[in-house]
RNA sequence: GGGCGGUUAGCUCAGCCGGUCCAGAGCGCCUGCCUUACAAGCAGGAGGUCAGUGGUUCGACUCCACUACCGCCCA
């Protein structure tokens, strides 16, 4: 091999080139009809409106390096993408275009609405997708899927109407969650609870023909206007003669009954509370019990009604002010006082939500979220981390309400039910049925809302394998393996995932549930747009690469904590893949061409091969393991490790002689050849975080017994017969006394041109026997010139001195260092051991530690004392020498 | 109000079922090196009463309780 490799490593050129290829070798396509093994994943998809972030990023390396570690271990590998069709988000996005052209969705009407949002989508949908191929993404974009595909469009139809047959979703008038921005219903679970600091007004009720008045306490003055009773506790005292008896609403002149009512909480504050069924649930609950009217004092867009009287058009806000001033005005304000309360408000735009008393569609949950209890509690299901997300999942399906599943927008799948104009009667059906089942009429009309958009997410991991119909796809594949994601969307979509797979499959969606950390800044805070901390994974693509990214953030995370993130740590990522770039430089420079022949030099080994031989099956077994347990971190520092600190700190160092060496014999063959394999098995080891680069490399490696890519080649195995713990042990005592020599020379400044002469002293024949067969190692790598034994009982004078285990090491001063820096550098490591031994001398005299503690544990502790105290009278010893 | 997570080196974090290293990594810092793969590098080093208090134990960063602070979720 020739040597114009540049000494930096060049991505830019790289990954784009290898994408391409792996797409047109249909590499991640996955085929229904393998005899393989399957492993699916299907992404959580992106809303169509999405850039990718590094949130995405995060959450797809994972995936990504999940799905290539299955396909190189044999498996049909699926990872199914798509994205979502983002119901409120879309909608918004085109109508803040529409905006600019001075245009509202209602100026253009539904249909020509609608299509405009296609026409969105068709011209924009694809970025994030584009972005994720950028990453690396090994997705088969074959199987690509839209919620809003037509296929999928029948599926949520047909979802809907077999549970509006099975009495599982119904439609009603509660008290919902309105967002007056988005104009729109919303879930419990879309709604975000902020700490506010608000008020608590103190308002007077009058009674009829009466001086006397009740005071209640309220956080939204304004609702009085709905109100139609006063409630108090039964039992309390302060009130019981006024039960049963009536108010003359303030500013509206209202009649309205004081009633008993054991919802109400006599400790907030003054024991009665108004009651505005039409703006507060709790208030409903209690209206219902008591059969109060409800009057709805607002509009869809937040302003109050004509039940609102004077104060009609106003809107809420300027409304609360007014009914407050009024108040003051006709001397019914009793009292003010500061309160801290939460404020709902909308997921989507931050708009405080109203509650609001409507007619909706809803998800009876109760039948629904029983087995997803059940498969998660039984382990069919499991949480990774293990156990930190079990609690929540399963506090909100025990506590599970009625999904409101009908939202006022006109981007999404439109709810398949028809009224008869005649009858009224509703029928739920794919089309419009040609007249009323009931009484014949032909004019229907369907309902106006949409669903939300979660009501076809949730419907994703068979949905998008061909459900209703019994595909092979649907055989094959179903149930996926894995989920990973967020844990902000577990009610969203993973428990709701779980219930619609139980319901219509029978089957868990997925084994695994991998919930990953959230992307902060370095500061801790969460990215966000307005606070202009996020950090463009493009720009890192374009800066560092995507594996830089990809591999930097693995190394930042931890198992289901979050992640802090600032630009400049990508450099980690960078550095890394130099390094293994010039690892490469460095082979390709002193190999003729590539080889694989590595295991027919056997009887050429010698302690360094065995060495790393061995050490590259426990970073085969510690990647898989820990892959296999979810500890992706973990699995990645494992071969990272063993990469640089094992293989090229030691290992390519060790072999430099036999690799410069003149003549082609079979040490400098058993060097090059056990180099390249090392180098190529730790391409397909890192292969699942870092793609380009080990293809890249792999290829320049590859021998035509390799795989054509180190994307379908198969997953390193250890070779048990190289284990070999011997050598294990003898170069960590090699790699001890290197490191001894190293820090003397280091500490007292011995000039790095300048070789010592190493003396050593041991009693033990294998220590002795070490010293002087690999002498070369210790030569090469402390920068020693000779190595002579020092017989027992003789000492030499001015040396620095260490020990390792049975081995005494001198290196002589004169001329090189300084006496007085050894002594200091001794006393410190004198000082250190005196202590441990103290410390141990005083555990080995209690009598409880002798009586109590394992046997094993005593030997381990009595052992390790005796090598302390040798080791500190030898250097003792040689500390007096030297004054 | 309830639940969960966190508090370990200057920064970001590992440390599983209590006794293998004098508590580790990356970045940062200090010292010395352009040693024919790599200065995006090599070699060496400094730095932590493992938030606090109490308890269990022969022994606790590791288990339990409480406290303080930070973050998230739910009501």
């Amino acid at each position: 091999m020739t040597v114009d490799i540049p000494k930096v490593y060049r991505p830019e050129e790289v990954e784009e080139r290898w994408y391409r290829v792996w797409l047109e070798r249909g590499y991640f396509n996955a085929d229904v009809h393998s005899h393989k093994k399957p492993y699916t994943i299907v992404i959580p998809p992106p809303n169509v409106t999405a850039a990718l972030h590094m949130g995405h990023a995060y959450n797809n390396t994972i995936q990504d390096i999940l799905i290539r570690y299955k396909r190189k271990q044999g498996y049909e590998a699926l990872w199914l993408p798509g994205t979502d069709h983002a119901g409120i988000a879309t909608q918004n996005v085109v109508e803040k275009e529409l905006r600019k052209e001075n245009l509202t969705r209602h100026d253009l009407g539904r249909e020509e609405f609608v299509k405009r949002v296609w026409q969105w989508k068709e011209k924009y949908g694809n970025t994030i997708i584009n972005q994720l191929k950028r990453m690396g993404c090994s997705c088969d974009w074959r199987r690509e899927r839209f919620t809003m595909d037509p296929e999928y469009t029948f599926v949520v139809r047909e979802v809907f109407i077999r549970l509006y047959h099975k009495g599982l979703i119904y439609r009603g008038k509660y008290i919902i969650n309105w967002c007056p921005r988005c104009s729109t219903a919303l879930s419990d679970e879309e709604v975000e609870y902020k700490t506010h600091d608000g008020n608590l007004w103190y308002i007077q009720y009058p009674l009829k023909d009466s001086e006397e008045y009740i005071v209640v306490a309220t956080t939204r003055p304004e609702t009085m206007l709905g109100d139609t009773a006063v409630a108090v506790h039964p039992d309390d005292p302060r009130f019981q003669k006024f039960i049963g008896r009536t108010i003359i609403l303030p500013l509206v002149q209202r009649e309205i009954p004081v009633i008993a009512d054991t919802q109400v909480d006599p400790e907030f504050g003054t024991g009665a509370v108004k009651v505005t069924p039409a703006h507060d649930p709790n208030d409903f609950q209690i209206a219902q019990r008591h059969r109060l009217p409800a009057v709805n004092i607002l509009n869809t867009d937040g302003t109050l009604n004509t039940n609102a009287g004077s104060f009609k058009g106003l809107d809420r806000f300027v409304a609360r002010k007014r009914v407050v001033e009024a108040l003051e005005r006709e001397g019914l304000l009793f009292n003010m006082e500061p309160h801290v309360h939460n404020v709902g408000h909308c997921h989507r735009c931050n708009t405080v939500i109203e509650p609001w008393l409507s007619e909706q569609w809803f998800v009876r949950m109760k039948e629904l979220a029983r087995p997803a209890i059940q498969v998660v509690k039984d382990g069919r299901i499991k949480l990774h981390p293990e156990e930190r997300w079990i609690k929540t999942y399963l506090n909100w399906l025990e506590n599970i309400r009625d999904w409101c599943i009908s939202r006022q927008l006109w981007w999404g799948h439109r709810i398949p039910v028809y009224y008869c104009d005649a009858c009224q009667h509703m029928m739920a059906a794919h089309e419009m049925p040609p007249q009323c089942e009931k009484c014949g009429n032909p004019h229907l009309r369907q309902d106006e809302d949409v669903l939300d958009t979660w009501f076809s997410s949730w419907l994703w991991p068979f949905a998008t394998l061909g459900w209703p119909k019994a595909t092979p796809e649907l055989g094959y594949f179903y149930p996926t393996n894995t989920l990973v994601t967020g844990p902000d969307i577990i009610f969203f979509w993973v428990a709701r995932m779980i219930m619609a797979g139980m319901e219509f499959m029978h089957e868990v969606p997925f084994r695994d549930v991998y919930l990953n950390g959230i992307v902060r800044d370095r500061f801790g805070r969460k990215m966000s747009k307005s606070l202009g901390n996020g950090i463009d994974p493009l720009d890192v693509i374009q800066r560092f690469s995507a594996d830089a990214m990809r591999f930097t953030l693995i190394m930042l995370s931890s198992e289901g904590q979050d992640i802090n993130l600032a630009e400049d740590y990508f450099e980690m990522g960078r550095n890394f893949s130099n390094k293994i770039w010039n690892a490469y430089r460095f082979l390709a420079m002193n190999l003729d061409e590539p080889r694989d022949d590595y295991l027919n030099y056997r009887d050429h080994f010698e302690l360094a091969d065995r060495w790393i031989l061995s050490r590259l099956n426990k970073a085969i077994v510690g990647v898989g393991n820990n892959l296999d347990n979810f500890r992706i971190h973990d699995s990645l520092e494992a071969v990272y490790h063993f990469f640089w600190d094992e293989f090229c700190d030691w290992y390519l160092e060790l072999i430099k002689p036999r690799l410069y060496a003149k003549d082609e014999g079979p040490e400098k063959q058993t060097a090059q050849a056990i180099a390249s394999h090392i180098m190529k098995t730790t391409m397909h080891l890192l292969h699942p975080y870092i793609p380009f680069i080990t293809e890249e490399i792999f290829q320049r490696l590859r021998t035509n017994r390799d795989a054509e890519s180190v994307v379908i080649a198969a997953w390193p195995e250890p070779l048990e017969e190289l284990n070999d713990p011997q050598a294990e042990l003898e170069m960590h005592l090699i790699q001890q006394i290197i490191g001894q020599v190293r820090t003397i020379r280091s500490e007292l400044n011995v000039p790095p041109v300048k070789k010592a002469t190493l003396w050593f002293r041991t009693t033990d024949a294998r220590s002795q026997r070490l010293l002087q067969t690999f002498g070369d190692y210790i030569r090469q790598l402390a920068r020693v010139d000779t190595i002579e034994k020092l017989p027992q009982g003789e000492d030499l004078k001015s040396t620095a001195t260490a020990v390792v285990e049975q081995i005494e090491l001198f290196i002589p001063l004169e001329g090189l260092i300084d006496l007085e820096k050894e002594r200091q550098r001794l006393e410190k490591e004198i000082k250190r051991l005196e202590q441990q031994v103290l410390n141990l001398q005083k555990k080995l005299n209690n009598e409880d530690f002798l009586q109590k503690a394992p046997a094993e544990v005593i030997r381990q502790e009595k052992e390790k004392l005796k090598n302390l105290s040798k080791k500190l009278t030898k250097l003792q010893h040689n500390w007096k020498r030297l004054t």
